[in-house]
DNA sequence: CGGATTTGACCTGCGC
DNA sequence: GCGCAGGTCAAATCCG
């Protein structure tokens, strides 16, 4: 895929594979990067197959192996990560019935959202996760803004890293519009600097403030600034992760981690909270995306959500 | 006092 | 070129 080409889409897609599909193209996954948190509180839900919060923990500590995923009931069984499952949530709960997942080129003309400026030709990795995930983070992250978003009721928050001076990392924090209760955390940029074994003294300086009340637009907040993720204590991961994964996230950003293909493999999320895996062909090379034998709701083309109109525009 | 948050202003890219 | 909307800046304010 072309790295200018980049689209929410590509990145769902990125995450699923499926085990009825070729293995040319379809033995690919990624598991995005959840803490065990965030991917126990996908797995209380219950809503989807998906690899639970155990599974990964193995996985993470053999860094090899196929997830295995409980098929839903007269669905195809296939492998996808739990970020995909929080997009199923976020379909299943969504009242529109517009699609949330869809490939880029399938859009609509009059869907596309304000294509990417500058800033959003920056390669991103996005996230859905429930309001108590979002406390996984072990990076220190600054509010720097806060905007409406048109179409949504929910402001974004603009976060940058403040781990370290100068690191570009970025992540923005918006409330779900077709579920409040999933957040949807993009990341841009990448770290310049190791993931803190603990969280630094800026974050944990970081107060919790109450919600503000003078504005008057407490409930429209994306979250609470007590409910920042890098405000809660989080469990160090290192002690698990072999130093030579240590070694290659760093050398290598998060982009370049996210655009690794034909090779197997497994290294830190930029959110430093859980080791990625992936194996097998490039899955961006995948022509379909079979979101279809997947889905929670309707079996056409034309019920494939896409992640992308729940991220964009109305 | 240092650092984080809030929030209005400003900048910039994109569509028309 | 203009207007819109997203993204960023920075002063004011808050809090430990």
């Amino acid at each position: 895929m072309d790295a200018d080409n980049w689209d929410l889409s590509a990145v769902v897609r990125s995450c699923l594979s499926s085990a009825d599909a070729a293995p040319s193209t379809r033995d690919s996954l990624w598991v995005f990067p959840w803490s065990l948190e965030q991917l126990r509180v996908v797995e209380d839900r219950k809503d989807g197959a998906f690899m639970n919060s155990s599974e990964v923990l193995k996985r993470r500590r053999g860094l090899i192996g196929v997830p295995e995923v409980q098929p839903l009931p007269g669905k195809k069984v296939g492998t996808l990560s739990p970020l995909y499952a929080s997009v199923l949530l976020d379909t299943a709960t969504a009242e529109s019935t517009q699609p949330l997942l869809c490939r880029k080129e399938d859009r609509p003309v009059s869907q596309t959202p304000r294509s990417r400026r500058k800033k959003n030709k920056q390669k991103k990795v996005v996230h859905h996760v429930a309001a108590d995930g979002l406390s996984s983070d072990m990076w220190a992250w600054r509010k720097y803004g806060q905007k409406p978003i048109k179409g949504s009721p929910y402001p974004r928050g603009y976060y940058r890293c403040s781990s370290s001076k100068g690191c570009a990392a970025r992540k923005q924090v918006e409330r779900s519009r077709t579920d409040p209760a999933v957040f949807i955390v993009t990341y841009t940029s990448e770290h310049k600097h190791p993931i803190p074994t603990r969280r630094n003294s800026l974050a944990g300086s970081t107060r919790p403030k109450l919600p503000s009340t003078s504005t008057g637009n407490r409930e429209v907040s994306p979250l609470p600034s007590t409910a920042a993720p890098e405000l809660f204590p989080t469990t160090p991961l290192s002690d698990s992760i072999p130093e030579l994964l240590l070694d290659d996230m760093e050398m290598m950003g998060e982009d370049d981690f996210l655009f690794m293909s034909s090779k197997q493999g497994a290294g830190w999320s930029p959110t430093g909270d859980i080791a990625a895996l992936f194996y097998g062909d490039g899955c961006f090379d995948d022509p379909l995306f079979p979101l279809s034998s997947l889905s929670t709701k309707g079996e056409s083309s034309n019920t494939t959500t896409t992640a992308g109109e729940a991220f964009s525009g109305s």
